[in-house]
DNA sequence: TTGGACGAAACTGTATACCAAACTGAAACG
DNA sequence: CGTTTCAGTTTGGTATACAGTTTCGTCCAA
């Protein structure tokens, strides 16, 4: 399951190089290598990845934008650490836009627009993924679930925007285990039915609860991560 | 009145090369020099503002993630047209965005937390700006009018995502002249009342039609700009 | 012993030159 | 008239160099 470059076609094989470097170093961060706080030199990482500094930068810019490090004139990049204050801004970032995206997918498949059936595949293999014990696979899953509500939307800014939270969600759920698996599923079974019958406010009213939910057993799993 | 830069300090100063080019060329972008479709050359750039084509590409690399230009591999950047979808795309995003933030603004202005000074201040310095008939300065100051109010949510990523958007509708003024001046200074007193006497629910709804208000004489105005 | 001044090393930010791959457009050819 | 080929242009990437900062360790002085 690949978690980025969904519905972004035309990003995923632009720029080999730089694209590789962004996307091991993304991986890395979000499994916690570079632990928060470490410098990443650009000299460094042109040696590891066997390219030169100028793919590098262009992968940490991007990895700056995106709010996964943060640079400093003259000082370069450091990963970023993670706050109480930033789980709860990304909760409510989340709250913001995939209540809303849901809302739209909603009456759009309400009306004929757009087709379910990767939505329901995915349901189906994270149902597959926790039976079988594979829990990366089923987070993985569920993320692209919320991926795939949001691009049901039609609406590319907002899938645009939910990518970098989904891989910080990714990096949460590997480190807390917090997967509340049962729930989530039949959350998410929940949510699908809303959403193929084009009941768009009880679809938008789930996912908000649905993340809400999610909350606060992550920042107490989380609590001794946080900065 | 700067329209980019509010609210994410660290970033005004960083690189400082490269973000001089971003910024002279989203202005130009933004007041339409380089039309819609045309390519931008990265020596071509690099001469034109005298410096090296590394500059150059970072900040290609950063209007591309804005939106502002569409890059192919091998071909480079051409300045991203604008279609009925992208203004829909764009008003739909703003509708998701502000009136969350404008609820969350509310209710910690409610509860103290939060200064509304600058946003009377930008309040009057918008009346004032129309008032002279200077109408560029006026809008400016209406965007940084919601610029301010999403600082006043306290969530630095929502900030983050307005930015762009700000900058598209900027262009979208200039080009069209609909301000839509009184009717704009009128909704948005009544937004700031709202929202310093900590009504959530209400500046939320306000800011929801206020938004919603815009659209269809702005598409009914860009039309013959739109492709 | 401790505090601060100093200097070298390291790193970023930028420039320049260069190469290969890919795209573009126009001429040549069937 | 349509297709093919081919040279010029442009991007993507590398290597190298260098100035300005930051960092860090050392050494001197109180």
């Amino acid at each position: 399951m690949e978690l980025s470059g969904e519905g972004v076609a035309s990003e995923a094989e632009r720029e080999a190089l730089a694209e590789g470097v962004y996307r091991r170093l993304l991986r890395a961060i979000v499994a916690g290598d570079p632990a928060p706080g470490t410098r990443l030199k650009e000299r460094e990482l042109s040696e590891r990845y066997a390219v030169s500094r100028v793919p590098v930068r262009q992968a940490i810019q991007r990895l700056e934008a995106e709010g996964f490090v943060m640079t400093e004139p003259h000082r370069g990049a450091v990963v970023r650490g993670t706050t109480t204050d930033d789980i709860h801004e990304l909760f409510d970032a989340r709250l913001c836009v995939e209540p809303f995206a849901t809302r739209i997918a909603a009456e759009r498949l309400g009306t004929g627009v757009g087709d379910p059936t990767r939505l329901a595949e995915i349901l189906e293999g994270s149902r597959e993924a926790f039976a079988a014990g594979d829990e990366p696979e089923g987070i993985s899953m569920n993320l692209a679930f919320h991926a795939e509500i949001v691009r049901l939307s039609g609406n590319r800014t907002l899938v645009h925007w939910l990518r970098p939270m989904l891989g910080r969600m990714e990096w949460i759920f590997r480190l807390t285990h917090e997967a509340r698996e049962e729930d989530q599923i039949l959350e998410h079974q929940q949510l699908y039915d809303a959403l193929v019958t084009g009941k768009g406010e009880l679809a938008s009213a789930q996912a908000y609860s649905h993340i809400e939910l999610g909350r606060d057993p992550i920042l107490r799993s989380l609590a001794p991560y946080l900065d």
